[in-house]
DNA sequence: TATTCCTTGTGATAATTATCACAAATTCTC
DNA sequence: GAGAATTTGTGATAATTATCACAAGGAATA
């Protein structure tokens, strides 16, 4: 696939002309890391901006002793890096392929310019921010209120939105993450994600299948949980 | 002072023109709100943006049993009420006005317009945005890694920046909130609010005075927490 | 100024969840 | 496919923090 078709995938960049999409699609560079490979490092000052060509990546933040947070985990279409390109502040979090991953970059300028000559962009861009709030809302709200059922109950809501395919009320998170990539996204520990995901499938809400989760009803699940 | 001379202090205005400041400040309708009254509810339509002229108002998000989550307290020249504008969902938040407060509104439309007209504006935003993003991350952070110590510690920070006067080295907080807001944002129990900030003044770290709170060494105080 | 209404302080107790320590299961890798 | 390396499951225990129940202090009101 071309870079110009891959950017028509992008919410930011769809409504833009073929024309304009081919401009910006040609500044574009391509590059890719291996699972695990540090794609961006906190605080080091941010000059470029990412679009996930395949593959997906954690945005982290990591404590002095080494425990992590995941703030998200991002797919195929997703960005990043947007951030301190925009308030111009060094980069807040970490960004780690999740698996092998190739990614489309923009440099700072041709960043910026994009947003003064295609002001569609920047409201289109302004959309997604305001859904990234609304998300980390949410995200602080079931930190603050929930206790460790109900927070990994929403993980896996979270899961099932972005990684998950429905068919007839019924999810599929293919792939799961690990538990304790689940639990740094919970705010809780490894082994309560395992001894809780165990408790949902005992009230036959969830069943394991290998490396997948079938959340049986999801409607259902959601309202239980959230 | 007049409505364009408000909007002068608000960030994402600041770089306009006089001129179209003032065509803008003459589609703003000012309206005010007794302390303690509800100003935005969560789930309605959102059709305007809002301007805090004067006062302070509480962003909150209420679980089914009552508890609420502050996300934050905002003040003179912040802004609210863009989100639900910008992304067509509905009200995310409450937002309660937490003293007695005046507010210039813009209604959708003409708020989407000025984002259409003056670029600068919706890059100004997008900065914004940034930052609020930013800011949730390490709320997020901080609920997920933090012990409720760190977490108060982390609370009184934020109202510091916000509320706070430097003097040398020494941050007064005045007019500190009552400990079960203080408590809603740090996701604890008042009564944990209570010890905690006995426990640090036992430290030498804080000191109360009637109303206000002051930190001796707010650079020491941030090294320690966060 | 007395009375009432909030707000704060504090002990005792209970609940939740983290942590530690392995065993079992799964998945890589050679 | 054997062996190594990860990941997951699970019991026991400890730590943290919520909750309950009042007492005490302050502010507001009459």
């Amino acid at each position: 696939m071309s870079t110009a078709q891959h950017l028509r995938n992008v919410p930011i960049f769809s409504d833009l002309k073929d024309n304009d999409l081919n401009i910006i699609a040609d500044k574009m560079v391509s590059r890719s890391y291996d699972k695990g490979n540090m794609i961006l490092l906190e605080e080091t000052q941010g000059e470029t901006f990412f679009i996930i060509k395949s593959g997906a990546v954690k945005v982290t933040r990591q404590s002095d002793d080494g425990r992590e947070v995941i703030l998200a985990i991002l797919g195929e279409s997703d960005f990043f890096g947007e951030m301190s390109l925009l308030d111009g502040e060094g980069r807040s979090a970490n960004i780690v392929s999740n698996e092998d991953s190739e990614v489309l970059t923009l440099s700072r300028s041709d960043f910026l310019d994009c947003l003064e000559t295609y002001p569609k962009i920047a409201i289109a861009l302004l959309e997604e921010l305001a859904i990234r709030l609304r998300k980390s809302d949410q995200h602080i709200e079931s930190l603050s209120l929930s206790d460790s059922e109900h927070r990994i109950a929403i993980t896996l809501i979270r899961f099932a939105q972005e990684l998950g395919t429905i068919k007839k009320g019924e999810v599929t998170i293919k792939n799961l993450p690990f538990q304790q990539d689940i639990a740094n996204m919970a705010g809780t520990s490894r082994e309560t994600v395992s001894r809780t995901i165990k408790l949902l499938e005992e009230k036959n809400l969830v069943k394991k299948k290998k490396k997948d989760l079938i959340i049986f009803n999801f409607d259902e699940f959601r309202q239980l949980f959230s």
